[in-house]
Formats: structure tokens, sequence, C-alpha cells
DNA sequence: CTGAAAGCGCTTACAG
DNA sequence: CTGAAAGCGCTTACAG
């Protein structure tokens, strides 16, 4: 047995109370043509008196306009896409915009539900944080029928629609470039790294090379293509045996990693994380072992969470401006969503690093050398 | 300009290219009413043939239903929040339900903008963490309208809608008094405390009576409740003094009625944290102070959440099953929405005790006796 | 099982 | 400035 839902009041309630048409009555309350004063009151007490609320629905078949805008985000739960959520929540609200919500919880099959879930509520358009690089047919599809994509954090590549991201390379590079200085060799990184159809060994030798672009990679690789670029400036030689690679979004393989890396005789003297998720892995491994911060390792961590400014040591993070991020995707939507056809935009933020204590010089470890040259 | 979004594929092109009705084209398309084989197969072809979306306005404008749930958070960023979404829309993409999220700020005036939002989005019911105990005609007026509301976390007096929340009492009860076995005497609590037209005296004064019932309170005020409760237990006085009360949700309010306990000269030597943010507010006050845990000041966190588990010391906490109270107060309102009239629900779900190390008996302080009791 | 017709609650030309 | 009419893309009785 259904519920019946009550046909609220409709147009036609208010305009029969007004002594009015409907075309009159959905002018003066619709805000849209004209209306003589007289009327204009008669329709609004009528509406007032009655309670009316229009029906959205109505009104967007015909203009073929909902004031929804729909995002696929990889999972809400994360601190990173919270932070992206409530940018572009931001914005919408100030905007008068609906806001519908999906995971893909960087699962492909997912995502093209979501999209399809998106299309068929008829947003307005989508912002997107697509999951494969290589899989985006159903995203070609949707900008193909005039409904735009704004892609954040990540992208498609080849999809030609707008970006919204930060600089990775130079986060990271700027981030290794400050470990190395403090005279640390053996830097470990934990990361993702889960597209590519490298090893780690095959990108080290890609990456080395000056003129090498990673701008559509995945944040993980530009990562680490940061990484070894502070590595060529200061002369140190990369050891493919420091990158733990966790191949998914998965606190658990990084953590796995990290214990890899930190349990080696030769460990890391400091650790790079590459995101969130690696870092709380990797703190869940060293919280596990018997190494001090910052004294036993250096620790860096891309993106800065709430609890790494109150925890002891404070941790150093390379900031990203997550909700600016989202507010930033979410208004160039309403751009495109207003018609503004301009040629793709890419707009890159800049990463912030935030020195708190949990880098110092690497210390000599037991049977090994250690030439601490710092800067 | 506009750019002019293209009006998709109807349900009369497939119709035309099957050579059948629309009615018919409706009744395989929606999957609704009788179709033979035959005409099924024409009609399926075709739409597959066209890529053929279904337009889920025009069906809810006839049906009356949207397949949508609306949310009200406080505020998508927090972990608590984010928990609880993640919950929801398990259920809500289980279902094939679209999710349409805001934030109210704990401010009413949004509270009611995002009500007056999803009402007009035609959404089928609604799950709404009320900012207001006492402003909810905005809510009520939904509930007479025949749209479902669960509420979440806190609630509205009499607005006798279902409710989804946790045994706040019981489980601020349990943390308290393991504090006080491990022979604390003076424990501080950190909380909101934001309502209530009661000064800490008062509210001691009506909740020692045993009888007293804080069910509609709100979630601080509740886990007070148990505070007190588990002191008149042990039969240890009561100090209005060792209550911070930041009567708003921020941490820097928190941080600082920390700073202020921790640096009386009769601090606390325990601390008890009301939930998320002030925890994250008391935490930043500890890593000012000089003060190590456990052995200089022990600590309880209400809501468990993610980096507690890999701090040094880890930290205590009341977890609270966040992404499960989404997905009850979901599945509930979906109930609803399919008609299930039976009288108001109170979900309370349980909490439990995460011991990892932040607790220790307290050590005399300078100028101080103290006497250990505990167990 | 199928089709013609009406209609959900609005907005949009089009006359006046 | 206003109203009668048509129509957005579907679903729903109602005949057949």
């Amino acid at each position: 047995m259904l519920s019946k839902k009550k046909t609220g009041v409709t147009i036609t309630d208010v305009a029969r109370l007004a002594g009015v048409s409907t075309a009159t009555a959905g002018r003066v309350l619709g805000d849209y043509g004209y209306s003589s004063r007289e009327k204009r009151e008669k329709v609004l007490s009528a509406a007032q008196a009655l309670g009316y609320r229009p029906n959205l629905l109505a009104r967007s078949l015909i203009t073929g306009r909902t004031k929804t805008i729909g995002v696929v985000a990889g999972d809400i739960q994360s601190p990173f896409y919270a932070s992206i959520l409530r940018g572009i929540s931001n914005v919408a609200e100030r905007n008068d915009f609906g806001l519908i919500i999906t995971n893909s919880d960087e699962n492909i099959e997912h995502e093209i539900r979501s999209v399809r879930l998106l299309l068929e509520k008829q947003v307005d358009g989508m912002i997107v944080s697509p999951c494969d690089p290589e899989g985006g047919e159903h995203l070609v599809s949707v900008v193909a029928a005039g409904i735009p994509i704004v892609q954040i954090d990540r992208q498609v590549h080849s999809l030609g629609a707008d970006f919204v991201g930060v600089d990775n390379k130079q986060g990271a590079h700027d981030a290794v470039a400050r470990l190395l200085a403090q005279g640390h060799r053996r830097i470990g990184m934990i990361g993702e790294l889960g597209y590519g159809d490298w090893s780690i060994e095959e990108f080290f030798a890609l990456a080395s090379a000056p003129s090498y672009a990673s701008d559509s990679l995945y944040p993980s690789w530009q990562r680490l293509h940061g990484y070894v670029e502070a590595h060529r400036e200061a002369g140190v030689p990369l050891d493919p045996m420091l990158i733990g690679r966790s191949r998914s979004y998965s606190a658990q393989g990084a953590q796995h990693q990290a214990q890899m890396l930190l349990s080696n005789k030769s460990r890391p003297t400091a650790l790079f994380t590459a995101d969130g998720l690696m870092t709380e892995g990797t703190m869940a491994a060293v919280a596990e072992s018997d190494l001090a911060l910052p004294d036993d390792l250096s620790v860096i961590c891309f993106d800065d969470l709430d609890w790494m400014g109150f925890v002891r040591p404070r941790l150093d993070a390379v900031a990203q401006p997550r909700g600016a991020m989202g507010e930033a995707a979410a208004q160039l939507l309403l751009d495109r969503i207003a018609g503004n056809d301009e040629p793709e935009k890419r707009i890159v933020m800049r990463t912030r690093q935030i020195v708190r204590g949990s880098v110092a010089p690497p210390r000599a470890l037991p049977g090994q050398a250690v030439s601490v040259t710092g800067q």
C-alpha cells in the first residue's frame, strides 16, 4: 500500500483564487514576463494564503534546465572529497542550484551507473573525478549531448572537458627537495600508483628526461614525477625499492607497503606519502614500529588533514586547497551551463608546503654510514 | 547566450521507429503494463538504436514520486556527517534512489532554506539533523504534507517523526566511569552544550535526580547526563568548573575551553570530549601544553575518528556506528516512502568503548594530594 | 495485449 | 499587460 502523496497546491489553484489565468499566475510566481501591480498582488496573496510552492519538476520539463548539478566523487566519506563537496555545495547553494551526489568507489561500473542516473535526473552539468583515465566513453557521450562536465583531481585523456586540479609535480618536488636538503638520501614514497603500464624502473627512466610531461597522468604518478625531479636536481640516485606501490586507494595497502619499506634493513630515513589514505596507512605502520618521529624517521604527507596539526609531532604536509578546488569546479561548471563556450579550461591550483616538525636530518642507522651533507 | 540543451531522444521517437504507440513504448520502456514479446523486442531495439534515456522528470511529474531523498546535514565536510552520508548513499544507490544533499551549518535559516529547496525538488522524503530542538514548524508542515522525515542524531520536540541516534548517556557514562575507576576525581568535559536554558549548576541539580530523562535533549547534554550519572554512582562530587561549554560547534571554542581548564591550578587529570569537533579543539590545546598523554592527562573522546588509531598515544574513544546510523535512517525512510505507517519509530544504537592507551591512573599534581583508589 | 486520448504542473509563443 | 491554447515527456485509465 503506497502512501498517497497529497498533490499540493498548484498554480491553477492560485490562479483561480486570484481570479486570473494560469498564465498570469505563472508570470508572477515564476517572475518572468510582465504583470501589473494589481494582478501581481492578487496572485501573491493568493499564493501566500494557499501555501503555494512551485513544482520545479514541471518547470524543468519545459525549460529543459533543472538547476541541478550532479557530482561523481570517489568516496564522499574521505576528507578529500568531503572538503571538495563542501566547496561545490557552497557555490551551488549560493546560486540556488541543487546538488545530487554519487560515489564511484573508484569502480568504473559504478561510475557509469552514476553518470546514467545523473543523466536521467536531467542535471544541467556534472563534476566528475573519473576513475579510469582510459575509460571515458560514457563521459564523451555526455559531453556530446551538450551537457558540460568539469573534471576534478583526475582526468580522462582526450575528453576535451574542463579540469580543476593541483600542481602535483611541483608540490611533491618541493616536499622531496626539502627532505633531500636535510640530508636524506633514502626517501621512501607510498603511493597508489595504480594505472600505468610501466614498472617503477621504467617510469624512473621515462621521468628522468627533463622534457617528460606527466600532466595527463594520474595524481600519484605526477607526484612520483616530482619525486624523480627533486632527486635528479640533487644528484641523488633513484632506487625503485624505495617506492611502495599500493595499486589501490586503500589504507591497508599503504600500511602493508610502509611496513615492508620500514622493516627493510636499509630502510628509508624519510617517507613521502602521496595522499590522505596513503598517509593513514603509513602512519598506522609507523605507530606499530619503534620509530620516533622525526628523529628516526622524517615524514611529509601530500594533502593536509585536520589532525596533522595536533598530533605529536605535528606532521608536515603539502596542502591542497580542497574547498577552493570544489568552488572553482562548480563555478566553472555554472559558467558553462550559462553558455560560456570558451575553449577547454585547465585550472591548476598551487599547493602549499606546511612545516610543522616532522622533518629532521637523518641519523646514522646501525650498520650504515650516512654522510649528512644538508644545505 | 544560453547553450541550448539538445532535447534528447524521447519515447515518441522510439515509438515511431518501432512502429508502435507511445503508450506501448512506455509500457515496455517503463516496465509497467503488458506487452507482447514481439512489440517488446521492437521497442527495445529501437530504444537501443536511438540511445534512448528516460526523462525521469516527466515520469515523476505524473507518478508524483521522484525516487529521490533529500538530506539536511549539519556540515557534510565533518567526518561525522561524511560517514552518515556514506551510509545513506549506500542504501539510496542500492534502491535506485537519488540523493540531494544540503548543509544547515547549524543555522536555522539555512535549514529552512534547505527544506524548501528539497520540497520544491519534490523529494519523496528527507533525512534531517535539525539544528534547533524548538524551531521545527517548517518540519511540521513537511510531515503534514505527507512527506516522511527521519531525524538523525538530534530531534525536534514533538515533531512526531522517526529518529535514529545513539545512546549518548550510556556511552558517556561508560567512558567517564572508566576514568573514575582509574582513580580520576577531577574529570573535565569539553562539550558544545549550546541549547538549554540552564546553567551547568542547574543542570547538575536536575540530572542528579535518578528519574531524570534526557532523551529529548541535544546530544551533548545527554552526554553530560551520563557524566553526572557516573559521578553519582561513584560518589564523586560534581564541580561545574570542570565543564567547558563551547556553546557552538567550533574547534576554536573547544580549544579555548580546554586551555582554560588545563591552565587552572587545580586542573583536571582527565578529559572527556563530547564530539569530534570538541576533540579536535581539545587536542590542539593539549598539543600546545606540556602535558604528556596518558601520564599527565587521560583522554577519552566521544566519536571515534580515523586518526585516533595511529597517533601516539592512540586515543580511547566512544565509537558511534555512523555508517550504520545513515543506513538505518535511509532504510527507515524508504520504508515510510513505501507506505509503512506504523507508529513513530526511535532507533537508538549502541556505542562501543574503544580502549587504546590514552587512559592511565592520575599522578599527584604539584601541590595536590591525590588519593588513588581505583582498581 | 494495444492505441487514442487525457493529463501531471508548469511555461511559452501568440493574439489581443 | 493578459488570457486561451499548445506542449514539455512521460503514464494512466479506458476502450477495444
